[in-house]
DNA sequence: CTAACATTTTTCAAACAGTGAAACAATTAT
DNA sequence: ATAATTGTTTCACTGTTTGAAAAATGTTAG
């Protein structure tokens, strides 16, 4: 069908970039074995993203971590993504409410991101960072991101290694489509323990205009905290999620001119 | 000397990246008109950056958006530049006690990028898109940046050309100077319609460990909003960014990487 | 509906940008 | 101190990227 007009150059900065983002604080010898290249041709790309601010380099042995033009992407993203921008006002609105950690999810290949986020003020806080990216079994969203997704991902999903976090990890195949299967059927997914031991999360499917689930909105803190109010805090988890569902099926749709 | 190890084509990717984010909505032929490359080119590197969902084409005929992979790239830097992260619990309280529009924003080369942002709740409400990157002359955040910056980087934006988007507009070098010694002996930096008739800011330096400017915080509104309680946004604002500077030069590590 | 037009997608040979390997310099560990 | 690790630079070759222009697709006009 279509050709692959990939530029390896610009493809191969992108996943070191990404690769900075995952594990901020590495040094060259450590991205360029990672990301499989030469230290040569890692040095390069860091280097050009580093002109441009989109990494910066700490300390004298210099390691790396996302600088600035990584942030304005993403304040700049906020405004034109259609998903965030509607979603946002409830997504601030639940946390405000349930004073729990609150994000946005989709789904990226195999992996899930987080792509707005909103932190509760409450003791104890749950560790939420480096969540930001992950594969797609363990925890509430990501789970819930599977069980929605189509049958080739699911299908290359399980033909991949699951690293387990916890006791409460869900890595076998066999249970995993029981877990994914419930879920389909609730409509909603929970998840307690799966990656940290004291973190539990629920969540429930953001639908777009023909009613294809586009994010994953979930709700995240200590295990007991949310297991005491585990069925208010679904309610209003579904209930937040089926009002972006609603707001982005009710607005507007293409055409932004600008000349 | 050093040797200039950039890679074009993944430095062209980033420009390319950069202008989809300033100017959501335009396809292939413009943006390479705009990028000042052949349309095969741009159609590769687009092609490229969407499929690793950094941009995303919208429409028939295809146009160009930022997609999740930028909003990713913004959570995830959230997480890992200090000034954003210690600088934000301040932002929200300043944005939560004044409702008004609230931004931090950084120097970039000769413009100003905003980084991080709250939103005020309140009407009439001043439409602060578009509003992500800017020239450096107008604006209090933009003003105050370039009154700061270094020597080398005020010679090279006289000698830029400055549009004019109102009659409040400096866009002559000389009151311009006059008006950023104003700002500098002064602490803080006003803008009353500068940028759009209705909308007024003021926006003061956030320094780091060995005093020198990081970023401008800035609150903005309606003109009669802003005017009324000028004198008191502007000690809030001052005060938030003491704070910040405080919170930023009190923590640990302050490396700054040279040349 | 068909024709003219505009914009996007594809192809291809040529050229030069990007590459790996290996030497060199700087840092950190012993 | 010296050794070991990590970051930086150089260089010749090659294969990826490139511009130009042709094909396909989409859009507007008659």
């Amino acid at each position: 069908m279509s050709t692959d007009y990939t530029i390896s150059a610009v493809d191969e900065a992108i996943s070191l970039l990404l690769l900075v983002a995952q594990n901020p604080g590495l040094g060259v010898t450590e991205l360029a074995l990672r990301s499989g290249n030469t230290k040569a041709r890692t040095f390069r790309l860091l280097f050009t993203l580093e002109q441009r601010r989109l990494v910066t380099r700490l300390g004298k042995s210099p390691t790396y971590h996302l600088d600035v033009q990584a942030l304005y992407l993403g304040v700049a993203a906020l405004e034109q993504i259609d998903l965030v921008r509607i979603a946002r006002p409830h997504l601030l609105s639940l946390g405000g409410r349930c004073n729990e950690n609150v994000q946005l999810s989709v789904r990226d290949g195999l992996d899930s991101v987080c792509v707005d986020r909103w932190q509760s003020t409450q003791e104890p806080k749950i560790k939420s960072n480096a969540g930001s990216r992950r594969r797609l079994h363990a925890g509430a969203s990501c789970k819930l991101l599977l069980a929605y997704a189509p049958k080739e991902i699911r299908q290359a999903f399980f033909s991949t290694e699951l690293p387990r976090y916890t006791a409460a990890t869900l890595t076998h195949r066999s249970r995993l489509t029981v877990e994914i299967n419930k879920i389909y059927s609730d409509g909603y997914s929970v998840s307690i323990g799966e990656i940290t031991e004291d973190a539990a999360a629920i969540a429930a499917p953001v639908r777009g205009k023909s009613g294809q689930v586009l994010a994953a909105l979930g709700i995240s803190g200590p295990v007991e905290r949310i297991k005491k109010h585990q069925a208010q805090l679904t309610e209003q988890v579904c209930a937040a999620a089926e009002k972006m569902s609603l707001a982005l099926s009710g607005g507007q749709n293409g055409d932004e001119a600008g000349r």
